[in-house]
DNA sequence: TATTGTTATACTCTATAACTATA
DNA sequence: TATAGTTATAGAGTATAACAATA
């Protein structure tokens, strides 16, 4: 049987909270239609993105930089690297770490998914009136500052689990 | 070594669906923490509103309300129920279903929530520019809305699964 | 001592299929 | 036949601890 009454949401459609997490899934499953053909998932588009405009970074600053942990990191790139669109080298002042580059291939499939992005986001920021776009960018840049205001960036999180040991 | 040259995020901080999600991480991170003495996550507070804004609805509304399959439901309010929060009840005019209502205390749960919630919720209007906090609440139903359309409502993803099969 | 990449592990969230008892 | 609740399971995403190699 059909639930002909509508469900009282509540103060729910009113929070901030709320909405954001609505509004993420609903896009995320339009990027995801959108870059499914090429088999890239938002967390793959961050990295190709940020290693092909900071060639040679390593892993643990591509991490940082999306606010992807470097444990999480691993099977990622293990994967991009695995298709051939990513490289990692020898970083060449640090023995430890790893220089990140695009293959030619990575270029060329970040090139073609960037006309597809081009079109979901003019489609969005119609959806939303055109005129707002920059005001809710604003608005979402501030609310995701709050990560940044809590907890102090002075200490990593590993110093901290570190201190709290001794 | 501290990463001294900022990384270049390319198009990514211009990206709705990019910004969406770090807001998002970075308010439910805020929520954590104020309901965190009540042992309470956004998705157990979706729950509870829901509930107690509609006394006797079954398992399959609440979810179909909140966006959560009903086979995720499951454990969801079975540690509400284990907690005292919440009842199943035999539903009055269908033997298959529950009745799901608050208890007592899932009342005085949710009303101390609900300070905190509201403090919260100011504390974020205050961050974007009180003023705009309308404006965004729009964008974000008309972005949340994208779900609506793409995937017609006139079959359900179960009869469609079922369709698929013959 | 600290950091890089890695492994192992656990926990949450999400998605699907199949079952039962009802409708 | 279809629906409500349940179970089992698999896949993401995320979090922590510990290790070897190097700084």
């Amino acid at each position: 049987m059909d639930q002909m009454h509508p469900v009282d949401m509540g103060p729910l459609p009113d929070l901030i909270g709320y909405m954001l997490r609505r509004a993420q899934v609903a896009v995320f499953q339009d990027v995801n239609r959108c870059f499914a053909e090429a088999a890239i998932r938002p967390a793959d588009y961050g990295v190709l993105i940020v290693v092909s405009k900071n060639p040679g970074l390593n892993q643990t600053s591509v991490g940082d930089a999306l606010g992807i942990k470097r444990s999480n990191l691993v099977p990622l790139v293990d994967r991009l690297e695995r298709r051939g669109l990513l490289e990692r080298r020898p970083a060449a002042d640090d023995r430890r770490a790893y220089a990140l580059t695009l293959t030619e291939e990575g270029h060329n499939v970040l090139g073609r998914l960037d006309a597809k992005r081009a079109e979901q986001e003019a489609r969005l920021k119609q959806r939303i009136g055109a005129d707002r776009a920059d005001s809710l960018l604003d608005m979402l840049h501030r609310l995701a500052a709050i990560a940044d205001d809590e907890c102090l960036p002075s200490k990593t999180g590993e110093q901290i689990a570190r201190a709290r040991q001794r």
